[in-house]
Order: C-alpha cells, then sequence, then structure tokens
DNA sequence: TGCAAATCGG
DNA sequence: CCGATTTGCA
C-alpha cells in the first residue's frame, strides 16, 4: 500500500513538465526515503535524476520499496487535471498494476482521481557518484533559460568556461558568434539574483544546446539553477525543489575537435 | 574604427522590428552626422530609410564614413538577445569584414558580445528631394495600423483622401467596402491622440494594402506618424524616433483605372 | 490543433 | 520590465 499527500501539488505538476520531453516512460521508484527517478532521455544521452524526500509529503505511507512504470506523456496529462492549488496523492495498492492521482480542491469542494496503468519498464539504475567538480555556478534559472535560448538562435553548441572572475557562454554559428559573460556577483541583497562561482580549477566544456533548452524547462521549479562542471565528467544542472528534493540533469560534454575554429576561444 | 553607444537599446531592437521584413540585407551608412540605412525593400517597390543622429547617441565616435552591408535578419537574431533595458554599444575595426553588437546589462553584471559578418551590398542611394506635400496627416500610430488591419481584411488597396474637414481611408473588395473617416481633433489634452491635417488642397490616392501594413511594424518607435501625400509622388510614412531621427517609409500610388467603379470615391 | 504575437497584470 | 495569460494566425 503507498499513499503519497502532497500539499503543494503544483510542485509535481512542474516536475512533469520539467522531465517530460526528455523522457517518454520511466520507474518512480518510491521507498521509505522518498519518491524518486531516474531516466536517461529517449536519445540515451542525457539523464534525469528526481527526488522528491518523503519528509516534503503532509503523508507518506510506502509499506515496501515498490517501483512503478509510468508514460510521463500521459501522467502529466492526468497532472494537468489538478489544479494549481490542488493537493494531490498518489496512491498505489500492492500488487495493482495501475496508480491513481487524487486531487482535492482547497476548498474541498472538488475531489477528482485519476487511475493510470503501469508499465514494464526495464531500467538500468545507475549509481551516480557524488563527484568533486572542478567549477560550480549558481545562478538566477530565469538567466541560464535566457542564456540557452539566445544562444541557440545563433549556433548548436554552447562552450561554458569559468574562471574567478566569471562564467562565460560562447557559440557560434554560420550568422556570426555570440559571447556572454556573467561577473560573479554575490553583492546583491536578494539571494536568487546572485551568481556564485566556486572554482578549484578553471574549466571549459562544450555542451549540446538542444539538450540545454530542454534542462531549462525545469526553470519554474527553482529561482536558481547550479550547474557543475569537470573535464571530462557530464555536467549536472541542478533544480532544487524547496524542502522536497531536487531534479538534476547530467550531460556528457562534447569532445573537442581539434581545429581550432570549430569553437570559440576562452 | 567605429563605436557608437545607445543607452536605450531597445530603440535599436524596435527598427529592426520595424523593417526586418521589408528588406533583407541592406546597408547602413555610417558618418560624423549618425547612423542612417536607405534601400528599397526585396520587390523594389517601397523604400525605406532610417536616420539615428549622432547627438542621440550617449558615444558616437566614427572615425571615417563607411557603409556596412547586414543581413537584417540576422542582425535582428543578434538583437533579439539584447534585454529591452540593454545598452548596446555597434563596434567595428576599420577594413573588418564583421561588426560587434555589445549589451551590457544595467547592472553590468552581463556583458555579451556578438560578432556578425558584413555583406558586400551594391546600393543605389537615391537623393531623396525634400518636396511639398498637398497634405499631410499626423495621427495616432496606432490608430493608423488599426486602420490598415481592419481595411485590409476587406480589399488589397487603400484610397486615402483628405480634405479640410477630415481624413478618410476607403477600401472595396469581394464581400463590400469600407470608408473610415477621421476627423481633424486637436482639442485633445494628449497630443500624441490628436489628427492634424495640414492641407494646401485636396488629395486623393491609392496604395497597397500590403505595403501599408509593413510600414506599420514601426509603430512601436512612436506614438503618432505622420503621412504626406502629393499627387503623382510616393506618399511618405514617418515613425520619429524620439530625440535621434526617423524612420520613413516611401510607396508609389497606385495608378488610378479609368472605370469609376474600381475605386470608392471621396 | 499548436504556435506566436499582443495584451494585461504583478 | 518581465511573466502569464489570452487571442489571433498558420
Amino acid at each position: 500500500m503507498l499513499e503519497l499527500r502532497l500539499v503543494q501539488g503544483s510542485l509535481l505538476k512542474k516536475v512533469l513538465e520539467a522531465i517530460k520531453d526528455l523522457v517518454n516512460d520511466a520507474n518512480f521508484d518510491c521507498s521509505a526515503t522518498g519518491f524518486s527517478l531516474q531516466a536517461m532521455d529517449s536519445s540515451h544521452v542525457a539523464l534525469v535524476a528526481l527526488l522528491l524526500r518523503s519528509e516534503g509529503f503532509e503523508h507518506y505511507r510506502c509499506d515496501r520499496s515498490i517501483s512503478m512504470g509510468m508514460n510521463l506523456g500521459n501522467m502529466s496529462k492526468m497532472l494537468k487535471c489538478a489544479g494549481n492549488d490542488d493537493i494531490i496523492t498518489i496512491k498505489a495498492d500492492d500488487g495493482s498494476d495501475t496508480v491513481t492521482f487524487m486531487f482535492e480542491s482547497p476548498t474541498q469542494d472538488k475531489i477528482s482521481d485519476f487511475e493510470m496503468k503501469l508499465m514494464d519498464i526495464d531500467s538500468e539504475h545507475l549509481g551516480i557518484p557524488e563527484a568533486e567538480y572542478h567549477a560550480i555556478v549558481r545562478m538566477p534559472s530565469a538567466e541560464f533559460a535566457r542564456i540557452c535560448k539566445d544562444l541557440a538562435s545563433i549556433g548548436d553548441t554552447v562552450v561554458i568556461s569559468v574562471t574567478k572572475e566569471g562564467v562565460k557562454f560562447s557559440t557560434r554559428g554560420d550568422i556570426g558568434t555570440a559571447n556572454i559573460v556573467l561577473r560573479q556577483n554575490t553583492t546583491v541583497d536578494k539571494p536568487e539574483e546572485a551568481t556564485i562561482i566556486e572554482m578549484n580549477e578553471p574549466v571549459s566544456l562544450t555542451f549540446a544546446l538542444r539538450y540545454m533548452n530542454s534542462f531549462t524547462k525545469a526553470t519554474p521549479l527553482s529561482n536558481t539553477v547550479t550547474i557543475s562542471l569537470s573535464s571530462e565528467l557530464p555536467v549536472v544542472v541542478e533544480y532544487k525543489i524547496a524542502e522536497m528534493g531536487y531534479v538534476r540533469f547530467y550531460l556528457a560534454p562534447k569532445i573537442e575537435e581539434d581545429e581550432d575554429e570549430t569553437k570559440p576561444q576562452v
């Protein structure tokens, strides 16, 4: 028996908006710890990891660990039927091949329940090692989204370069080149507008903008985003979910070509 | 060496939105006087003239007159990457075949630079004589845009007729006819809502609405538009750019056919 | 039906 | 000034 009651149902709606374009089908893993998901995107290039800790739910009952395969498109369709301030409860009976989403309007005047068939999905659950990163950039998520969108109108890939002074996003395309530099700025009153750079050593990595722009679908989940970079390691783009956990996206850097002209230089 | 710093960068963004649909490629001419452009539209029917006077720039350095051929679509793409209250600087080195657009966010925390290849464009720079017009109508630009859009849903051409009493916009199409009359009104408190008619002699001219509706893309540049009419002269549709200059569109009238039914009468 | 532009509200 | 919503267009 599984029963997870989430008062801020809009969180779950946003989570699905954030990942459903990247991943079609995935197993949600439910244990005493929390509600989580780990899946490769459909082209097996990027990886999504979601965690919603049990403490973030108003009520969390999970008698035994269970893995539930869902079609995220269909799940998203159902969650769209929930109001933004509905309370959402996820329910599943032991051995059942369905999951039920229950939506309660704030006034309790409207109670909906949507039942969805589960799927069998084989998933290789990857252990993702905690790694040391050469540089970690924390910045406003809206700004990151804007930069990825702007650069995608010029080129296909972005070079992210971090130095102590700031972070530079560069691209190059048929019509020209673009460089966007953000200075470190911690002095603002509002911490969510700060750009903070923790750097152990300078790093410069190239990524496909197409994936970055998928990741930024998670922008509504958090005012800030954290980008963790190391040479030869996948970048981690993390959106924290207040009080509950995170959505993290992993993407391997493109191997740099030897011709200097193919990419902008630091 | 060229370096033009425009504090109100949104002006340049709006200028490109206003003209990029009409003109694909054009030479921007930069001299001590200012930054200007003159180009025929791609079907060689209408003419666009832009002037941004040097006094309107915060910093204006243009060592020697230079003509820079740009693809306006690509230039517009790059300017879309500037924030609406960014400061925009246009830079070009002598003899370089590229131009650089630099965008500074108001807080100076984000500095972007976009480099674009220049093109070789042959352009016949027409001297446009100052002419005496039979009638000059000044009216709210939004109202003019609305009229052109409305009339285009009925017919293909507009007859603009000016008398002392007012200005009439007429069209005729398969489904019927339309006449919109604006009375002269100078009495309003707000001068940008006035409709002012200076008339030396009555005039009635026919124009293709397709072009008029392209011209109205410049509406965001100014609250008012000035329409200058003379028989046998191209109409001038002018949007003033505060403190800096103008965008002017020129369009030859259609030669009137002899059948009375082909056009509405005054 | 889905996307983009315009408008309104925060 | 930006974001969200609504509306019109393809």
